[in-house]
DNA sequence: AGCTCATGTGAATAGTGTTTACATGAGGCG
DNA sequence: CGCCTCATGTAAACACTATTCACATGAGCT
């Protein structure tokens, strides 16, 4: 078996050449597995193929570990994010709701990622560099929101763009952490995440005042403001309530 | 009754006369002080003052007895949203938005339960009891939704009580989970976390079609329909966006 | 009383976290 | 080239936890 790297490499003999990265890989496989609060210190050694004491050498304790991975996770993730914005094309809005289904895939293809960044215990606040790393990546929701805001039509006052920011983020991480990942520890849904946050930043959306439909509306040609502020159909489909 | 020792002293001998109950609560203080991660088995023992070995007397493991808090909070819960709830009185709105305060309260001021029901990584769903219980305070924010669902006004459609309930319990709980407790580990916010989901659903329901000022428009005596769908002014205050 | 069994103890085994002293070998320097 | 040095990994040791076992205790029943 492959207790080393036996790999392109010559084999690794005492020294193992690139442990700090393999302990992170380790640890992400093990929490995907497990959750992240179900591998130990000597998991992820044993996974690398090295002694217990081994990680000691990169990491203090695996807290340290832990905030590394969450770390990585929020770089990624805002890099997801950034992509997903991409600016505002081709319309804020339609740009804000891809935001939006980024948010909810990264924590479905991501789960260690996000169970390290949201639900580990990890200090945020404490790790400037880890507080900086998140501070980016809402950064982005934040920055969408502010172009969002700046498109409320005339005649409706304009919500504070960090307010919305903390709305879309509060029920994307809501939807995310409730029912976004088939840890069969999760509950049942009637509908998938993605079409219950849809539907719930439409409607969100549309208390604020912007028209409902999908229509671009483009920005850049405003056409004119709507007639009629309440359409007679929602986002959530046809079905009729029970 | 009186199988219980004198209920004097907690001069206690070899028997302890209540350890399942003295050890969930030790659980739920270290629960408290450290996270549902940040305790063990052991340590429950110890605060109660047994042995490491008695807790098996009562739980099968760690696991069970976090189950066992996680139900009991669950059942805290349910009780608290119902006397908030309080059958909608004294209208559908107010009482609605008490459940969301209640909500609120509740994760704030028993961390260590709502940890243990949300966070601890409990498999809800395995466990029937624990299942059961988690279901029946769902139930609470689902009734509620569903009179809230029936009071949309005529010529709107009438949304989904599920979403709708699925939509503010993922927002209560982004909420309460980013930032509801001030755990230094958490985030720093413009508003209370109160306020933030005051407001959003207070937008939420706007979108949904309901009107957005607190006039109680009591359902037993419905008015009339509005003649201003969008109004002037929003839930969030008189602050101007940046 | 005497019995019985739920409840708690102490000891034993196994695994983990963490530290410390030591081993290895890659790269710099003569 | 040979030697030195230090980052990196190992082995051993200690403390703590999880879990199970045989055994001790005493509360409540008959």
């Amino acid at each position: 078996m492959s207790w080393r790297k036996d790999h392109r490499r010559p084999e690794r003999g005492y020294h193992h050449g690139n442990l700090k990265e393999a302990l992170l890989q380790a640890a992400l496989g093990l929490i995907a597995e497990k959750g992240p609060a179900g591998f130990t210190f000597a998991d992820a050694a044993r996974s690398a193929g090295v002694s217990p004491a081994a990680p000691y050498r990169h990491f203090r304790d695996r807290d340290e570990l832990l905030a590394s991975i969450a770390q990585r996770g929020f770089e990624q993730f805002e890099a997801v994010l950034t992509k997903a914005w991409d600016d505002g094309r081709p319309d804020t809005v339609s740009a804000f709701e891809r935001v939006g289904r980024a948010y909810l895939a990264f924590a479905r293809n991501e789960p260690a990622y996000y169970s390290a960044m949201f639900e580990s215990g990890v200090p945020v606040d404490v790790n400037p560099m880890l507080s900086a790393a998140s501070e980016r990546a809402f950064a982005i929701i934040r920055a969408a929101a502010e172009r969002l805001a700046a498109l409320t039509p005339p005649g409706v006052a304009r919500p504070p763009a960090l307010m919305m920011a903390l709305h879309i983020w509060s029920m994307s991480h809501g939807i995310a952490s409730l029912f976004g990942r088939g840890d069969a520890a999760r509950r049942k849904l009637p509908m998938s995440a993605e079409d219950l946050l849809e539907a719930g930043v439409l409607i969100y959306l549309r208390g604020l005042g912007f028209p409902a439909d999908r229509k671009p509306s483009d920005e850049a040609a405003r056409p004119e403001p709507p007639s009629e502020p309440v359409p007679p159909r929602g986002p959530w489909g046809h079905k009729s309530a029970t």
